[in-house]
DNA sequence: GTTAGGG
DNA sequence: CCCTAAC
């Protein structure tokens, strides 16, 4: 009895009395912490499962070009013909702004001090994927530091925040596009960096802003905490993501369908694939003229560690894009650390001296990578933030909805990763995430060092037995109903009233096996609830006024009735007694219309 | 399996 | 449209 407000002030002919519906609206409304992380993990799901979808939309996508480009990083299992097992051993969070629904940025190379204004990142691809850092074997999962196609944020060197940059204003980075680096002027000038250990100043980074995108904004508060420097909600980025349910949502589909028909329309497109432009040693870590020896760089993307994916072959491909999608989720709600490595090597004492490290203005800063390294605090802020419904506390009730948490491979790092088949049997699955229980959180310390154990990164299994949320429960595509299906709904509920959805398909939607009963009462709904709201208000196809005129004398004319009798259908054909539906219609149509 | 309601 | 409690 939603509307019953809203229908006093609507003459429709009957009186009718407020009747409580008692048991069912008493239901009560338990807040599921789980379910809510669940929805959460959902949506960043989705919104990579997004931007993967533009990738592959550009006929490059992500996968294609890790296994084609990369050193296998992507490798399947010849012999088992049923499964295909591919290990991930990086995927890199693209860096142009590929959601150019939500935002479009324009695509500025700095590498050649080449903005090419107003192209979109449409045109220009997706998502780029520099080429894995040959660094010795030993970290496999090193994060590229690239000259910056996103030089967005300056931390760490205040001459160089000007505000221009540091709002990640879209206007002003079109405006002006060399962007930091404009007062040295230099092609071969790095701009800025951000990490994720500055505070999150970078917070406004589209870098960072697009992993947010990525991220529910709880939950990416929840893994700022993680990493000890959350500073505060952005709002904006909560607004715009609080609704966001599920990855499946027909919004998000809509929102993919959108992008895909966007890209498609674009003239040319060239390749994502950037690997060249970054190679091994030219620089995935530039440095500024030094500016009093400070320390500019920048992090083009991130890599996530290596992933296990393991999908049956008779999976779609876009089961498979999902599947990954979750594997990233998963891994990402376990928070995630950051780990730094020089010439190969990672530096674990976090009170080094970057110069000390030899991270230096005068030194080559190609050597210099990032990781990101699975198994944050997550566990230690449990009991702390046991009100916050974001953390997974329990990883296994995560592999209900998504995959299996990130677990360990404790496989030692080896540099030949090509045999990749041990990973297969290697990866136990591991209840709890042990990594960095003995490291308590703390805002000093965003930066862990990483156990030796950890040094090979994670693997993530998919449980593969279980792969009913990604490609069986589809949700079906909306169809909207026809004026014509609204006509011989209501002509139905007119005769039939509100209580007999099963009689009504059968009546009205006998042939039509798209609409359900339920599919016929939820319109009836959004009818009634059409009805009563002004014209301005309502969207999509529009209702003639006269059926919706009919909907509210339908409607008040079916709830007297339950009232009166205190159950539906009582007394057969008591349709046509002294309120007789059709009679009333009639009466009312010459006035109304 | 249906109905009712919240999401 | 989905989900689910309550028939």
């Amino acid at each position: 009895m939603v509307f019953k407000r809203k229908l006093d002030c609507v003459s429709v002919g009957f009186d009718y009395p407020n009747i409580p519906k008692a048991p069912r609206s008493c239901r009560r409304k338990v807040i599921n912490k789980r379910t809510d992380a669940m929805d959460l993990l959902a949506s960043l799901a989705g919104k990579l499962l997004e931007e993967c979808e533009s990738s592959s939309s550009a006929s490059s996508n992500a996968f294609e070009v890790n296994m084609n480009t990369h050193r296998k990083e992507i490798k399947q299992e010849d012999d088992d013909h049923d499964k295909k097992t591919c290990v991930v051993n990086s995927f890199s969070f693209p860096d142009d702004d590929d959601d150019g629904v939500l935002e479009r940025t324009p695509v500025c190379e700095t590498k050649n001090v080449k903005c090419e204004e107003g192209v979109t990142e449409e045109e220009t691809g997706g998502g780029r994927f520099e080429q894995v850092e040959a660094t010795g074997g030993f970290v496999t999962d090193t994060c590229k530091l690239e000259e910056a196609t996103v030089p967005r944020t300056v931390c760490g060197d205040g001459e160089l925040k000007s505000p221009s940059c540091v709002d990640g204003s879209l206007a002003r980075r079109q405006g002006n596009h060399t962007k930091l680096g404009r007062d040295d002027d230099d092609d071969e000038k790095l701009y800025s960096y951000h990490k994720f250990s500055n505070k999150f100043k970078s917070y406004r980074s589209p870098t960072i802003r697009r992993i947010r995108k990525s991220i529910s904004s709880k939950y990416w508060k929840q893994m700022a905490k993680d990493l000890g420097h959350y500073r505060g909600a952005d709002a904006g980025i909560k607004a715009l993501y609080r609704k966001r349910k599920s990855c499946y949502g027909y919004n998000a589909a809509w929102q993919r369908e959108t992008i895909y028909k966007r890209r498609r329309s674009s003239p040319e497109r060239s390749s994502v694939v950037t690997s060249d432009g970054g190679g091994i040693s030219s620089g995935s870590v530039s440095k500024l003229p030094e500016k009093r020896d400070s320390v500019k760089l920048s992090i083009k993307s991130f890599r996530i560690p290596e992933l296990f994916i393991e999908v049956p072959e008779t999976a779609t491909v876009g089961s498979l894009k999902r599947t990954v999608m979750e594997a990233v989720s998963v891994l990402l709600s376990g928070g995630i650390r950051v780990g730094v490595v020089v010439h190969g090597k990672k530096v674990r004492d976090d009170k080094k001296t970057l110069s000390q490290t030899g991270i230096s203005c005068g030194e080559n800063l190609t050597n210099l990578g990032f990781t990101l390294e699975p198994g944050g605090p997550s566990k230690v802020h449990v009991p702390l933030c046991s009100q916050d419904p974001l953390v997974p506390i329990d990883p296994t009730n995560l592999s209900e909805r998504s995959a299996a948490p990130p677990t360990l491979d404790t496989k030692p790092p080896q540099a030949d990763d090509v045999d990749n088949n041990n990973h297969l049997e290697l990866v136990p699955y591991q209840k709890e995430i042990t990594v960095g229980e003995e490291e308590p959180s703390s805002d000093t310390r965003a930066i862990v060092p990483l156990p030796a154990l950890e040094v090979e990164a994670l693997a993530v299994v998919p449980l593969s037995q279980k792969p009913k949320r990604t490609e069986l429960a589809q949700r079906r595509t909306r169809r909207p109903f026809s004026v014509t299906e609204v006509e011989a709904l209501v002509q139905a509920v007119e005769e039939l009233g509100t209580g007999r959805w099963r009689d009504v398909k059968l009546r009205a939607f006998e042939s039509a096996d798209h609409r359900t009963y339920v599919d016929l009462k939820d319109k009836w709904k959004t009818l009634v609830h059409t009805a009563s709201i002004s014209p301005q208000q309502r969207r999509g196809e529009p209702v003639p006024q006269e059926l919706l005129d009919r909907v509210l004398r339908a409607y008040g004319y079916w709830s007297q009735r339950q009232g009166k009798h205190q159950g539906k259908g009582g007394g057969g054909g008591g349709a046509h007694k002294d309120a007789d539906m059709n009679r009333g219609r009639v009466v009312e149509s010459g006035v109304s219309v």
